[in-house]
DNA sequence: ATTTAATTATGACTGCAAGCATAAACTAAA
DNA sequence: TTTAGTTTATGCTTGCAGTCATAATTAAAT
């Protein structure tokens, strides 16, 4: 996202983590600015009762928990690295500094937060009304075309069904029998866990690159 | 939301809109930066099969369609005023020059984004798990909470049940039985058709003034 | 190669929201 | 005040996601 020279030269710093560490809590005081290098990040709603809501993934290259920096709220959801991770970090104060210096940077962090807001527009409308299988292919949508750019060569999506399940608020059972069902459709296909995703339904919404 | 003295001398103009007028449809090309002076929009998505899901009610004061303005898509959703309303308009690229010699205006819109953002993680993760019931008292708080600054002396809800639906992706029927109960359980008093939501669950999320 | 754990699979049952129909109670207009 | 239109109310039925149980398969660890 920012130019990791940049952030270094305003005094960022790295850091590594261990798959399964906690970076950060829901509601927790924002302290940094995060940009993930290496790895993956799980960004996470927890409700009272237990059940998680994975708001996001985030890959090598995105930012993440950048809310608070601009609104003093606390984290909005709790990320964990999915993986082995690493990460660069820059202090909050920092950060403001950087955009103040750089506007054109904070005009493209309002484009990632219009971006993300868009995304949102768009699951929540299909969340909303929408049975579980188009829910399932909404994301798989969301995963292929809105972040291709980061992501990977084709669209393999490295999932496990619970963690469909835990983004579209749907059951493992329920989500298992969908993709079971697009599979034996042809809609896609499974190799060594991985799904493929290869069907061209029209592109309803995508988060542009940034 | 922005100074309407400095909006006006960035060559922004008036506009009178009647009840039920469409301003923009969703996925149009965006001229135009809005901001509510007077009335009520409706911001919404149709679905495939003609069912609408309200994003979000705009009311006097707040702006609207400001994605588009930083990320170069089409407009999230279609706004529709409620009532007859009268609201100002800036052109693109004039917006975006008003930014440019106001920073501190560009933070305020970065923390309007941040918010907004906020507010859709939230009602995701309670549209995600929660039952009806849930879903209900969790809109029924933002309205209350998230809004208080730009809304009303206390606590009314002046949506229609259907409204609530569209809201929080339930049917019409469902809605009635859930205020219905909330009714009963004297959780709520009905008043000539508002709702006053008067209860003191805690505040899990609010919107915070900008 | 063998054990252990995690993930995927599938059947059966249940609860409850959706959907439909229909009526009552408001509201606004004439 | 009457009329027409909207909103709220309620019973009944059905479908299907959720839940539980249990098994099969795959992946990871020893």
């Amino acid at each position: 996202m920012i130019d990791i020279n940049l952030l270094l030269s305003f005094g960022a710093s790295y850091k590594k983590v261990a798959a399964n560490d906690i970076i950060f809590n829901e509601g927790g005081v924002c302290s940094y600015y995060y940009q993930l290098v290496k790895g993956r990040v799980r960004w996470i709603n927890y409700t009272n009762d237990g059940k998680e809501y994975l708001q996001s993934i985030i890959e090598a290259g995105e930012c993440f928990g950048e809310l608070p920096l601009f609104d003093a709220g606390g984290y909005a959801a709790t990320s964990i690295a999915d993986v082995d991770s690493i990460l660069i970090r820059l202090n909050m104060s920092a950060f403001t500094q950087l955009l103040i210096e750089n506007p054109e940077i904070h005009f493209k962090f309002s484009k990632l937060l219009a971006n993300r807001l868009r995304f949102k527009f768009f699951i929540l409308k299909e969340m909303a009304f929408n049975d579980p299988a188009k829910r399932v292919n909404a994301l798989f949508h969301y995963l292929r075309d809105g972040k291709k750019h980061i992501c990977l060569t084709c669209s393999q999506i490295k999932l496990t069904r619970q963690q469909i399940a835990d983004m579209t608020g749907l059951r493992v059972e329920t989500v298992i029998r969908v993709v079971r069902n697009m599979y034996k459709n042809g809609e896609l296909k499974i190799v060594r866990g991985k799904i493929y995703f290869n069907v061209m339904t029209p592109v309803i919404m995508s988060e542009q690159e940034y």
